[in-house]
DNA sequence: CTGTAATTTCAGGAATTACTGAAATGATAG
DNA sequence: CTATCATTTCAGTAATTCCTGAAATTACAG
C-alpha cells in the first residue's frame, strides 16, 4: 500500500470509534474506498494484518450499513468487495443508516411515551420538554426525508445556493404577499451534519 | 422521578453508546433536560444512583460539548446545572460539536495529504478518491456553515418549505432565464415533487 | 490563616467491546 | 456424493472503556 493510502486507512481506523464503528471496520472501508479493484477477504486481511475472521465480521458490519458492493470473478469462488463508486451515494446511505440507528429509536420512544395519558401530576414538565424535543426531531426528520427525495443535481444546486435561498424566499413572500403556511406534509427536518 | 421521566432517562442511557457518549453522560443530560430546576451534583448522583465522582466526570464531558448551563443559589456554595431551555440551541450546539469531532479531523487530513505532491505513481487512484471525498465534504460543510448562520425563524421557514424550495429555484430560473453559467451538473430534471 | 464544604483527579477493579484461532457451516467442482 | 475451498460462527482472551472510593485540590467563610 502506498504511503498516501496507508495514511488514509490509518486515519479511518482512528476515527472509527468517534463514528460508532471500530478500528477494523474503519480501516477495511478506507482500504476498499481507495482501492481501484474489488478485493477478496484474504487480501484485506493481509493488507491490514487482521485475522481472517475479523475481516469477515467487519464486512458483515459494513454490509449492515449497506455500504458494500459485492462481486465475483469468473472461475474464482471467492467473493470480492468494493465501496460504491459514487461518494454521494455513500454519503446518503450513511446518513440514512445513522438516522435509523441514532434518531428513529428516540422518535419512537417520544411518540409512545407522549401518547399514553399520564396520571402523575408531576409529569407536566417532562411532558412539556419531551414534546419540544419531539417537535424538533419531527421537523428535522421530515425535512431530511424531503431532501432525501431530491436527485443529486438538485441537491447540489441547492447547497451551492447556500444562504442565497433565503433571498428567494423573501422574494416569494414579497410577491405572494406573505407567509402562507405550507400544507401539512411540508414539515421537514434537516440534518445538517450527517454524521460521519 | 416520575415513570415518564425515568423512561426517558433510561432511554438516553441506552442510546448513549450509539451517540458516542456513555450511559452516565446520557442519563445525566436526560435528567437535566426534563427537570424544571437546576440540580447540583449530589442530587444528580442520588437520582441516578451513580457515584459522585462519576457525575463529576459526566458533567465535565457535557461541558466539553457546551451543553450545560451553570448557576448558583445565593448562600449556597454548590454549583447547579441545567440544560439550555431552547431545544434548537441544544441541537445547533450538538451539530457543531459533532462536526468538529467527526468531520473536521478528516477534512484536515484530506487537505494535508492532497497538498503534498506524491512521487509514488501508484497513488493515482487514492488521490482521485480522496479528492472526491474532500470535494463532497467541503460542499457539505460549506452548506452547513451557511445554514448555521441563519436565525432560527428563517431556518424553520426553510425546513417547513421542504421540497417546495425546488419550485422556488425553478421559478427563479424561469424568471431570470437560465444562463449558460449554470453548468452541466446543475440541470434540474423533473424531480419528484411530493408536495406539489 | 484555619477549617470545612465542594469538587476534581486518579489508581485500580468491573464491565464492555474487540480480536483471534479453531471448528462448523456453506458452496461448488468433479 | 465427496473433496476442497471459502466463509462464518463462536468461545476464550486481549484491549479498551467505564465507574468507584479515596486522596488531592479548590473555594470560601469565619
Amino acid at each position: 500500500m502506498s504511503p498516501l493510502s496507508h495514511r488514509f486507512v490509518m486515519h479511518f481506523g482512528e476515527m472509527g470509534s468517534r463514528w460508532g464503528i471500530n478500528r477494523t471496520v474503519g480501516q477495511i472501508y478506507a482500504l476498499l474506498f481507495v482501492t481501484e479493484r474489488p478485493l477478496h477477504a484474504d487480501e484485506i486481511a493481509e493488507q491490514l494484518a487482521f485475522s481472517r475472521s475479523n475481516v469477515s465480521m467487519g464486512l458483515k458490519e459494513l454490509d449492515g450499513w449497506r455500504l458494500l458492493r459485492r462481486s465475483y470473478l469468473p472461475g474464482d469462488r471467492r467473493e470480492y468487495f468494493a465501496a460504491p463508486d459514487d461518494v454521494w451515494l455513500i454519503f446518503r446511505t450513511l446518513a440514512e443508516e445513522r438516522k435509523k440507528r441514532e434518531i428513529d429509536p428516540t422518535l419512537t420512544l417520544l411518540r409512545d411515551a407522549l401518547l399514553e395519558p399520564s396520571n402523575d401530576p408531576s409529569d407536566g414538565r417532562a411532558q412539556q420538554r419531551m414534546g419540544e424535543m419531539l417537535a424538533m426531531i419531527e421537523m428535522l426528520t421530515g425535512w431530511f426525508e424531503d431532501m432525501r427525495k431530491l436527485d443529486q443535481a438538485t441537491l447540489t444546486k441547492l447547497m451551492k445556493l447556500g444562504t442565497g435561498v433565503v433571498r428567494l424566499i423573501e422574494m416569494k413572500d414579497k410577491l405572494v404577499g406573505v407567509r402562507g403556511e405550507q400544507s401539512a406534509n411540508d414539515q421537514v427536518p434537516p440534518s445538517p451534519l450527517p454524521g460521519a
